[in-house]
RNA sequence: GGGCGGGUAGCUCAGUUGGGAGAGCAUCGGCCUUACAAGCCGAGGGUCACAGGUUCAAGCCCUGUUCCGCCCACCA
């Protein structure tokens, strides 16, 4: 309620809500209260704002919604490229023969033209003599001015001035004293100055004054003619520029201390590409009208003594006029702009003008997350005033979010009717798969087009977190102490390096607002390594029951690795991985309240751990190789498989027999021996990673063709890399101008991939052998 | 008219300081293997929009072209 209220724009959602409910809505302004506290920083900034000139009221042309009845900042204002036309219109001089003809896309508005202008230096009017044309239609004498502001090059160089209807025709009219009469009405209609004319509606008229102007003669032509058009963001009608009282701040000084904090670096925009949008806004500010014409929203303090005209601008309500005593005093009916309250946000809501505690925590605030289409509307003005008010920068940080598009790339708006409604989505996927989606598409400096099927796929992923928990709680079935951080297994050292590792691309990308790389981290590290390896690894030991010590020491590496990677995913999936905590039996309270990994205190078990790293991918490597050479030969998982390794590493053989047991289980083998390199198999499939042949007998049931094939695609992978490693080495400016460290990765991969490929060749000769042999 | 962003696998998109082109989905082949078929294992697929330039080396830097999107603007 209290948001609702606070954003007094929200007035017109709150009716349309009612009047969906069936209420009536005939509520007149007195029954809508503001909050007093916010009311109470809304007047004081605005009587503030008052005193110090910085506020002022006048008399401009503003952007006006005839169907609104309402001004309209230049922000709420669409502009809209239409296929318009262009009227030239001839305008007979007096007491000189001939005319000057003008062009306008807005013929209605001649009957409030004031003047023609023409420019001084303009050599078609050299030989003018006349000062003065006869305003066709309303048969009115109006001068002939002369002002720089015209330009030459457009259509015959004369141009209808029409001060009360255009911006820059009031400029004109204020420079050179013309009047300023107002032909259309605030409700879009001609009014009594339009002669014959009044009643009509603003485009209806411009009909009647084309067909009486061709009817006198003096239409020329009407050329198609593209060109922006103002809309009211709210209802859609054309804007018409309007001429009013209004109220206004000068923002001049405001926005010079707003554009020099983020110059300076005080407050970032992030990303930075923002920063020049910002400047370019701030740098050609306008003054800003906040006085709207509706009924909801912060009243303006003002009143207005009706006995001698003075203004009042106050606090309270005066009771007598301070300059004539009068008890009649009127309160201005307008209210203000709703950014203009949303502008105190960060210290109204704090208890400002009083110095509150909270006050004191929460100005400034670390960083601000918000879309770009706000940039201008909220956070410029949420700069500008607290600098004035608060003397320092609302926030440290801007970030600026992708904006969630339709399938088309258009911005979704509720007027425009494509919004898709997240409550939708969120029920068909689930709140945290959208989250998450949300996280993974947030790449900076980039819009998003939702995708349902990347949300689907990220559906899987929370599916296959839950699961992960299941399997944990299986066994987990009381809280571990934390095992020894120097005695543990090989797949328990590596998943700790890799959750370390996941644990600091987290930080550092959550400390760069790089979501999706933090999103995309902890996919990887939970679906491919935790579950994928890590699990299936610690099956056997888990299900074992006689190594107690090993079982306890893994169940504790697992019961650390959960709850540090759900303490992890907690921001990005918040409700399952509060559901997975609770079950979790080695912890306490709600995640939320749980401290994020890394924290600063030292920890024996997360810790990188290069060693691990390189002999477990090893291990995977044969796995991996094992597994290829089934899948490509076609081979049943069912079908148990031996398998040799030949290496000339000591270190290599010592490693893959200590974890024999893990490579047949996982690669689903009756037997794996590990020698030095010594006769070859006669009839098995192979494959070759660093350190080490795999020999995979097929004695009878070897597929030599497909195993050809399948040699020489790797064969043909390796020939091509090489070539291009070869190229690269033979090259003397390469060898002389790369850095050192470059040039002997290249030559280290050189040499692999050489041994690679003279171990495969060798393989596919042997093979060749076999079937010829055959 | 000015400014900004983008064109990378069939689709949606990552790619931080220039040195191995990636993910998810989709596709193809094989699997109900004791957490998960919303799953597991394996595979195929790209002249990084186009044309030049800088560099030993360009998806990345520079110039131009082209297509798409967005924002801003008072040329009547």
């Amino acid at each position: 309620e209290r948001v609702w209220q606070w954003r007094s724009e929200s007035g017109s959602a709150i009716i349309n809500q009612l009047k969906r409910l069936g209420a009536s809505c005939d509520w007149d302004r007195e029954r809508f209260t503001m909050d007093e506290g916010l009311s109470k920083a809304v007047r004081t900034v605005f009587v503030q704002l008052y005193r110090e000139g910085l506020i002022y009221q006048g008399n401009y042309i503003i952007n006006w919604c005839p169907r609104c009845r309402t001004a309209l900042s230049d922000l709420e204002v669409e502009h809209e490229e239409l296929d318009g036309h262009l009227y030239h219109i001839r305008y007979p001089l007096v007491g000189q023969e001939g005319p000057i003809i003008v062009a306008t896309t807005r013929p209605e508005t001649m009957l409030g033209d004031t003047a023609v202008a023409i420019h001084p230096e303009d050599e078609r009017y050299k030989e003018l003599k006349a000062v003065s044309v006869l305003l066709p239609l309303m048969n009115r004498e109006i001068p002939i001015i002369r002002d720089d502001y015209v330009d030459m090059s457009f259509g015959t160089g004369g141009l209808k001035v029409t001060p009360a209807h255009d911006p820059n025709d009031f400029e004109i009219g204020k420079r050179h004293n013309l009047p300023e009469i107002k032909v259309i009405d605030d409700d879009g209609r001609m009014n009594e100055n339009a002669g014959s004319f009044q009643g009509l509606d603003r485009f209806e008229c411009r009909k009647a004054v084309v067909e009486a102007l061709r009817q006198k003669n003096l239409l020329v032509k009407i050329e198609d003619h593209k060109h922006g058009v103002g809309h009211c963001y709210r209802c859609k009608s054309v804007v018409e520029p309007n001429l009013s009282q209004q109220w206004f701040v000068k923002v001049g000084p405001l926005a010079e201390k707003a554009l020099e904090a983020v110059k300076t670096g005080e407050t970032k925009i992030i990303p930075e590409t923002w920063e020049k949008t910002y400047f370019d806004w701030m740098e050609n500010i306008r003054d800003w009208c906040i006085s709207r014409q509706i009924w909801w929203g912060h009243r303006i303090p003002a009143w207005t003594c009706e006995a001698c005209g003075e203004l009042v601008v106050a606090m309270e309500a005066p009771d007598t006029c301070p300059e004539c005593g009068s008890r009649k005093l009127t309160q201005e009916t307008d209210v203000l702009d709703t950014w203009f309250s949303s502008a105190l946000w960060p210290f109204s809501t704090m208890g400002w003008p009083d110095e509150t505690p909270l006050l004191k925590s929460f100005y400034p605030t670390a960083a601000l997350v918000t879309g770009f289409d706000i940039l201008f509307f909220w956070v410029a003005r949420m700069m500008m005033m607290g600098l004035h008010f608060m003397e320092d920068v609302p926030f440290k940080d801007v970030y600026i979010h992708a904006l969630v598009r339709d399938e088309n790339g258009q911005k979704m708006s509720k007027s425009k009717g494509n919004v898709i409604d997240p409550l939708h989505t969120i029920d068909q996927y689930g709140t945290d798969a959208f989250r998450f989606t949300l996280a993974a598409f947030a790449a900076q400096g980039r819009d998003i087009k939702m995708s349902e099927q990347r949300v689907e796929g990220y559906r899987h992923f929370i599916n296959k977190l839950w699961n992960a928990a299941r399997f944990s709680f299986m066994h987990l079935t009381e809280a571990m102490p934390d095992p020894d951080a120097a005695n543990l297994s090989l797949p328990d050292r590596w998943i700790l390096s890799r959750l370390r590792d996941t644990v600091e691309n987290v930080r550092s990308a959550l400390d760069r607002y790089h979501f999706n790389d933090a999103a995309g981290a902890l996919y990887r590290f939970v679906w491919h390594e935790l579950c994928d390896w890590y699990l299936e690894i610690i099956k056997p030991t888990l299900y074992n029951e006689s190594d107690p010590a090993a079982k306890r020491s893994t169940l504790g590496v697992l019961e650390r690795v959960l709850k540090e990677t759900l303490l992890l995913l907690h921001p990005f999936i918040p409700f399952v991985t509060e559901e997975i905590w609770e079950k979790l039996p080695g912890a306490d309270g709600y995640i939320m309240r749980g401290e994020f990994p890394l924290n600063g205190t030292p920890d024996p078990l997360l810790n990188r751990d290069e060693a691990a790293e390189t002999e477990m991918t090893r291990i995977m490597d044969v796995i991996t190789g094992i597994r290829n050479i089934r899948g490509e030969m076609n081979l049943a998982p069912s079908l148990e498989l031996k398998a040799l390794v030949h290496s000339p590493e000591a270190a290599v053989r010592s490693s893959l027999e200590t974890h024999r047991d893990l490579i047949i289980n996982i690669a689903r083998l009756k037997s794996l021996t590990v020698t030095e390199p010594g006769p070859k198999p006669e009839s098995a499939a192979t494959t070759v990673i660093p350190d080490a042949t795999v020999f995979v007998p097929l004695e009878g049931i070897l597929d030599i063709e497909k195993e050809t094939a399948r040699l020489e695609k790797e064969l043909g992978k390796l020939d091509g890399e090489l070539v291009k490693l070869t190229k690269k080495l033979s090259n003397q400016d390469y060898l002389g101008k790369a850095p050192a460290d470059v040039v002997q990765k290249t030559k280290d991969k050189h040499a692999e991939l050489t041994e690679k490929q003279r171990k495969i060749q060798g393989q596919l000769e042997r093979v060749r052998a076999l079937k010829a042999s055959a």
